[in-house]
DNA sequence: CGAACAGTTCGGCCCATGCCGAACTGTTTT
DNA sequence: AAAACAGTTCGGCATGGGCCGAACTGTTCG
């Protein structure tokens, strides 16, 4: 069965620790040179170009070069997709048994680029704090952003005009919380107009994302998000719906 | 990290072609006994008998013992979404290159069940047939079941009454069509009624459905849905929204 | 009770594939 | 021109893991 076929190659192409790390490393949808990658895995250069070639041909990546670099970026959004969706089931995978937790970890958990937007526990409290002030309906089956929403979201600094015929506004499972962010178009602009108000900042090699100073008064005013002493998240606004999986 | 490793072992799993076929013998939402799969993946039973039990340890598959037999099925709709996910990657990857088809792959492509809904050209015949209807509206972030929808739906037979708190109506990206079919609640009480109804039949070894000739009159009168000599699909509605990803 | 059968565990074989270093091309810098 | 660097290809090594058959437990049936 041709199907089959194809399900095992990609299944099998992600199921390798090194081509994981590289994908992981991608996820942030950045392109990266094979040297960086290479550094990412912890393998050879030599090893990181033959399994960089390999997820070219099988169009999980695409290269492009320029100068003496080969930049390599995630093909697709339906390839991020995937690997959320193979997270999703990793991260059920392991219930009981304690998880070890790095510092990497934590800061993973509390803020991180799935992709192109905003994940984690700030990702999920903004997504939140959106549905509780009627600015985003939000439901299993998918998400519409309100007429008051397209205002406040304007008032951001979001910009929600189409470029591309991508998805609008959807909710995305996130695996860490088991509960649901914003993807598509709205998600990603979102984190956009945070990274640009520098209330969000990228760390160096990882895909987590620190909140700066200016980044948790912003929150606060706009979106009623506080942050205590010990880093967890509350809303100031009542019936923050909250809607899990 | 721990996500990347858990994703590492889940892919790994998947990546396997005697498990990803016990996997997608599964996919029709059955449970089917160790022997059956070890048949089906045409392995020793020794040998599916170890797959089993790490997919069992890794949650992708539950069992339970009756009698002598050991009844293996999918553990969650996220399994399933998770292996659908990486199917949709999984055809892009081979676009130019000629796939090559057998009887059966062809079967799949005209109707099947994907986990617990229907898929393929008659389902997403159905699903573009129910849009034009104006009895669900579907957009790349959701669907939702119109009023006339609710009362369609129940004229035709199916119960959309909610057992568990599952999703109820949402587009799925269907790999052999590109374009969206019905699933959640909503889908698999369709599938569950063109079934009982004797309008489609589940093949002996197989997801693929096959239309019976109760079937052709029944997708005529109720869908507008008629198939030709050649088992091309067309509908005689005007404007059946195309939603394709 | 013994035969047949579902399922599992164990031991051993073997191959696919991940890994590295060395050698090479091509680009940039000094 | 030489050195440094990004990237790739190749050869060879090592090992993880898939495979089977044999032997075992437990269930069903004659």
């Amino acid at each position: 069965m041709v199907a089959a076929a194809n399900l095992v190659e990609v299944a099998a192409l992600v199921g390798d620790t090194a081509r994981a790390t590289i994908l992981n490393a991608l996820m942030g949808g950045q392109s990266l040179t094979a040297t960086e990658l290479a550094y990412c895995a912890n393998v050879s250069r030599s090893t990181a170009s033959g399994h960089l070639s390999k997820l070219v041909a099988a169009r999980l990546l695409t290269v492009t070069r320029k100068r003496r670099f080969s930049y390599y970026r995630i093909a697709s959004p339906l390839v991020a997709t995937m690997l959320e969706s193979i997270k999703v089931v990793a991260a059920i995978e392991v219930p009981p048994r304690r998880q070890p937790r790095s510092a990497n970890d934590d800061a993973l958990r509390f803020a991180r680029s799935c992709y192109d937007h905003l994940a984690g526990q700030v990702g999920v409290a903004v997504t939140d704090a959106l549905v509780a002030m009627g600015h985003i309906v939000l439901t299993n089956e998918g998400g519409e952003v309100t007429s008051s929403g397209g205002r406040f979201l304007s008032a951001f600094g979001a910009d929600l005009r189409p470029r591309t015929r991508r998805i609008f506004c959807q909710p995305c499972l996130d695996w860490s919380e088991r509960r649901y962010h914003l993807k598509g178009l709205v998600g990603a602009r979102i984190l956009d107009r945070l990274l640009e108000l520098g209330w969000l900042k990228c760390a160096s090699d990882s895909r987590a994302l620190q909140l700066t100073s200016s980044g948790k008064a912003g929150l606060s005013e706009t979106f009623q998000i506080e942050i205590n002493n010990e880093g967890v998240l509350t809303c100031r606004l009542r019936n923050p719906r909250r809607l899990t999986a």
